[in-house]
DNA sequence: ATAGGGTTAG
């Protein structure tokens, strides 16, 4: 339903009151003095000033709101539209003030509501947008086309069916429906719900086909998961542009076909910066990250302009590959062409640099970021927490509070990581607490996981497990997960017995699970319970996720995959692992296989070449970096115990520093130790 | 006259 009529106009318009105000827009400087101005300005200069100096200060814009207020040109709704519109700039958090206008405006025209209706949705106030476009119906001000296409997007962003329609009826009534814009933002309203038929109907009562509105109705079939009707609806089009073939690439990309776009992709006759960033980023989500880079650098080649927002997905790829030399470059970049950095770029690059294993040159960033977000403040604390500097992540985070920046729901998600990984029991549940209490952050279920990770890692599964069942929301399988993870640590089957049961109940087609509970019972000596699970997962076509590790060297991102010898110089980086492994064993290290042959799926793969990718990559590292350099390797999942204790060994009869990142964390492995203290 | 650089990305 619409919006009922407003019994209160100042609870509905919030809760500003005239003390808040700023001092020209308090009641005595109403308007209604016919006898001013005392000087005159033309409507020209007003304007010029309005939309020239005012769209940066608010300062200025507050002066020439008070020169307004004098001259008496509120009454000209041209004027009072623009100022409206000037307040709404959501830099300014002033949408009170706009609202403060139209109510001293009298009889205001359909340029005033227009402009106050798109402010709220500017501001992200949709109720606030349809409550004036029923304010503006009940005093019979006509509508336009520029009145729509703001409702129907704030109907799709508050999910508003009945509204939605109510006002697509207003629209037909009113024959608004032959405008492109409107139409589009109707297609795109309706797809939101769900709703493709009704977005086809609309688009096809426009009459002649518009191209924006085609492809509005790709875009609309896509999001709704309707891969054919789109591929049949592009085919038929007759006019397509750039615009249909982005989104056609962009619609395979978020129903996961990556193939098909690519297809698309090198089809399409003409490509733009957007076309670009489709293939980017869809495979960064698709979690591909050497096809991303493969795509940046072919965008190199083919000089397509590297815009910030560019620039900070592939941040993101290298961040996810390791890739510190690409990473490397792509700040050069940013430097010489003189690209600012912003919090978004910037805090993409120490994202980077923090993942590159590089926590010191992430550092560096962000002290020397002008511009800090909250997102800046948790990924440095994010970054901290992953390579174990607790204490540091706990400076931090005081030190925001300092700067004035309020901690939120991500930034604990990053504190409790910190505990986790440092095994500060008390200080984690102190900060489970404090968040709400002292914060006024709700925890959600990702907290309470981090919490039970936090008891469990810590050995007090008891405790993890009372947790478990008085938090106020339903465990997810994370939550489990690393209940799970702790009983292996801690040798706990009994319990690891009934988790994993909930958890190949909860998730059946997770690999990581059953590989998990497999291991617990072959470490017990469980075989035949090993052997079941791994069975139970091949009955159920579970398919599991190949170990893969990295290693950047010179720009070139080497890969290593489990049981593949896909990489060139496979047969040295063999033969020098051999080599390791032999003068590891003289220095008196015994190999401890239990975990290595019950990984799941590998069995089937070549015995002899069974060494987990990361050793590989090492192996690599050695053979092709100076001595003594620093060695950094990605790996996809979480590193073994036998990997973990044979590189402390490699760095120290090698005499290197290792970085090597797992799923979840950083170990810094140096002289025989590790950073997390065999703590992981 | 005035207001949407409509659609596809971040």
């Amino acid at each position: 339903m619409l919006p009922q009529p407003m019994q209160d106009s100042k609870q509905e318009m919030g809760t500003a009151t005239t003390a808040e105000l700023p001092y020209h827009l308090a009641p005595e400087s109403h308007l209604g003095q016919k006898h001013l101005p005392t000087f005159n300005l033309s409507q020209k200069t007003i304007l010029d000033l309005l939309n020239t100096r005012c769209s940066n200060s608010y300062e200025h814009l507050k002066q020439v709101h008070a020169l307004v207020v004098k001259t008496g040109h509120l009454q000209d709704h041209f004027v009072a539209g623009t100022l409206v519109k000037c307040y709404a700039n959501p830099q300014f958090g002033s949408l009170d003030c706009s609202i403060k206008v139209v109510q001293q405006v009298p009889n205001p025209n359909v340029f005033v509501w227009n402009s106050m209706i798109k402010g709220c949705l500017d501001n992200e106030e949709h109720r606030k947008a349809l409550s004036f476009y029923y304010r503006m119906v009940v005093l019979s001000c006509r509508t336009n086309n520029y009145t729509y296409p703001p409702l129907f997007k704030a109907c799709s962003m508050e999910q508003a069916v009945e509204e939605g329609l109510q006002i697509h009826a207003h629209v037909v009534k009113n024959s608004f429906v032959e405008d492109g814009h409107v139409r589009c933002s109707g297609i795109q309203m309706y797809a939101s719900f769900g709703r493709v038929e009704d977005a086809r109907k609309l688009l096809d009562a426009g009459g002649e086909t518009d191209v924006v509105c085609c492809n509005a109705m790709i875009d609309g079939y896509m999001k709704c998961g309707d891969v054919d009707a789109a591929r049949g609806f592009f085919e038929e089009m007759v006019n397509k542009n750039i615009g249909s073939w982005n989104a056609m690439i962009n619609g395979f990309m978020i129903n996961g076909m990556i193939d098909k776009a690519k297809d698309y992709f090198n089809e399409m006759p003409e490509k733009d910066e957007i076309s670009w960033s489709v293939m980017l980023d869809g495979y960064n989500r698709g979690g591909q990250f050497k096809e991303a880079l493969e795509v940046f650098t072919e965008m190199q080649r083919e000089n397509v302009k590297l815009r910030k927002f560019i620039l900070s997905s592939a941040l993101a790829t290298c961040a996810n590959l390791g890739a510190l030399d690409q990473g490397k470059w792509i700040h050069t970049y940013i430097r010489r062409n003189s690209i600012p950095l912003d919090a978004v770029l910037g805090t993409s690059l120490l994202d980077m640099y923090a993942k590159c294993g590089r926590i010191d040159l992430a550092w560096d960033i962000f002290e020397n970021m002008k511009q800090k977000k909250v997102f800046s403040w948790n990924a440095m604390i994010g970054a901290l927490a992953m390579h174990g500097r607790a204490e540091d992540a706990f400076d931090l985070f005081f030190q925001m509070q300092r700067e004035r920046f309020k901690p939120n729901d991500i930034t604990f998600v990053a504190i409790l990581n910190a505990c986790a990984h440092a095994g500060l029991v008390d200080e984690g549940m102190k900060y489970l607490n404090d968040m709400k209490e002292v914060y006024g952050v709700e925890p959600t279920v990702e907290h309470y996981g981090c919490a039970v990770d936090i008891l469990g890692r810590a050995g007090l599964l008891g405790e993890a497990l009372e947790l478990i069942n008085s938090m106020p929301m339903k465990p997810n399988a994370a939550v489990w997960g690393a209940l799970l993870g702790a009983c292996r640590i801690h040798k706990n089957i009994e319990l690891a017995e009934k988790v994993g049961r909930i958890l190949l109940e909860m998730e059946p087609e997770n690999s990581g699970r059953y590989a998990l509970l497999s291991n617990i019972y072959a470490k017990a000596g469980r075989w035949d319970d090993a052997t079941k699970i791994r069975m139970l997962m091949k009955e159920r076509g579970v398919r599991t996720i190949p170990g893969r590790s990295m290693i950047d060297l010179d720009g070139v991102v080497h890969e290593f995959r489990i049981g593949e010898q896909t990489h060139p110089q496979s047969k040295d980086v063999y033969l020098m692992l051999g080599q390791i492994m032999r003068r590891l064993q003289l220095a008196g290290h015994v190999p401890n296989t239990s975990q290595v042959l019950f990984d799941i799926g590998e069995e089937e793969k070549q015995t002899a070449l069974r060494y987990h990718t990361e050793r590989l990559a090492i192996a690599f590292g050695l053979l092709k970096t100076a001595p003594g350099s620093t060695i950094h390797v990605t790996n996809n999942l979480r590193v073994c115990e036998d990997c973990h204790s044979v590189v402390k060994l490699i760095s120290k009869i090698y005499s290197r520093q290792i970085i090597l990142r797992d799923r979840v964390r950083y170990h810094h492995f140096s002289d025989g130790h590790c950073s997390c203290k065999d703590f992981w």
